[in-house]
DNA sequence: ATTATCTATAGATCTATAGATAATGC
DNA sequence: ATTATCTATAGATCTATAGATAATGC
């Protein structure tokens, strides 16, 4: 027996998602129109249209547009922190288990990024997430930067005088994102291996080396 | 003698920067605004007052806001992809020559980059560029993607199964454009012949054919 | 006469709040 | 009683147009 039906006042328009509790039916259109549109150029009309409620109604679930976006950018990226740190604990100093790590953080990103609803991962790119409000997503993801960088630094060869581990950590991350334009092309996906071995090749792996880190990342998982 | 007045009704504010024609202080001030806040949540008003005009006085200059972002998006592209052209031409079907013309164009692209006005180059991540008044510009910004696999397919060792020159275009331009969150962040700026390196680093070759192909791109300049 | 501005404003939004309403849950 | 919606609306924008005005240029 499906228990479809909810408290409050029922909507003006069936709900087409019932399953869904409401506020991730928010989120999920929400995330849809920021990454198609902008966050400027959605209103919260547009949101409540794609859901199928009254534009005032948001304001039951969220205090404001600002919170859906805060939201749905935490979203997009504490996993991504959580093992990332999971991870650079695990390599310790060993410059194999490094690359093995980094290997995996990769392909688990690039996982995420492709299969994530709406390439929700470009809401970073959103240039009001430079906004104040946002400061916790941002200091999280700053995070997650400066492991791939640790994480590159101690796997790779690369002279620390000419790609500093702050540039570094930035090329990185710039590698694995490469999913989002591509995803935004609406082209083939790419196969996470190719990502992470791109991603190794920038912190200046040999093809041996990326074939051995691919293999012990196999075991992390 | 400097001729500093213009002919038509004085600025109720007078003109901060007499030297530049209006078309360009408008394109200057929307370019930072667009950047730092995004293409929705900028208003005219905001650029008119950050020019020091009325907001209606925009209307003279350009037909709505979005004349103004196209402008800003051609100029944005239309100098690498005209030089990227060049340099393939040139690069012919010479693998070590294509190495030097890409390395040519990722220094060359990075420079442009990191010195053009307020981070101009990020303007190609607002979600609202997808809108189809922006065909011309993403097309133009397709083929320079296009010109990049193409040399990178050349000069590199890579696989054509496993990275296609189309994922291969993305992936190289990607890495010239790290330079855009690293200038967000206001981080120390990167050397262009760093990423230059990168690039050709993420096409697979080895450190021996980076600097070849590093010395035969300073001769095409 | 031409140019580049200005003032004024129409009409369309947009965000957020107030308060009513129609369900379920106890 | 609680929950989740609804209707209605205030007040603040926002874009774009109409028409006036104050310079320069011929």
């Amino acid at each position: 027996m499906e228990k479809t039906s909810r408290a409050g006042r029922p909507r003006a328009v069936p709900d087409p998602a019932p399953q869904l509790p409401p506020r991730e039916q928010i989120l999920l259109a929400a995330a849809g129109l920021f990454v198609e549109q902008g966050f400027g150029s959605t209103s919260t009309r547009a949101i409540a249209d794609a859901v199928g409620i009254r534009q005032a109604s948001l304001y039951y679930h969220f205090a404001g547009k600002d919170d859906i976006l805060a939201e749905l950018l935490d979203r997009s990226v504490r996993p991504s922190a959580e093992l990332a740190r999971r991870l650079e604990e695990r390599a310790g100093a060993d410059p194999a288990a490094a690359a093995a790590s980094l290997y995996a953080l990769a392909v688990t990103d690039t996982q995420l990024l492709a299969h994530a609803p709406h390439n929700i991962g470009s809401l970073y790119l959103l240039p009001e997430v430079g906004d104040a409000r946002f400061d916790d997503f941002r200091a999280l993801r700053h995070e997650l930067q400066a492991v791939y960088g640790r994480l590159g630094a101690k796997a790779g060869h690369l002279a620390a005088d000419a790609v500093p581990e702050s540039v570094l950590g930035a090329l990185l991350i710039q590698v694995v994102e490469v999913v989002i334009p591509l995803r935004r092309l609406g082209g083939a996906a790419v196969e996470p291996a190719v990502v992470a071995a791109a991603t190794l090749r920038m912190a200046g792996l040999g093809p041996a080396e990326i074939e051995a880190a691919s293999s012990h990342a196999a075991e992390l998982a």
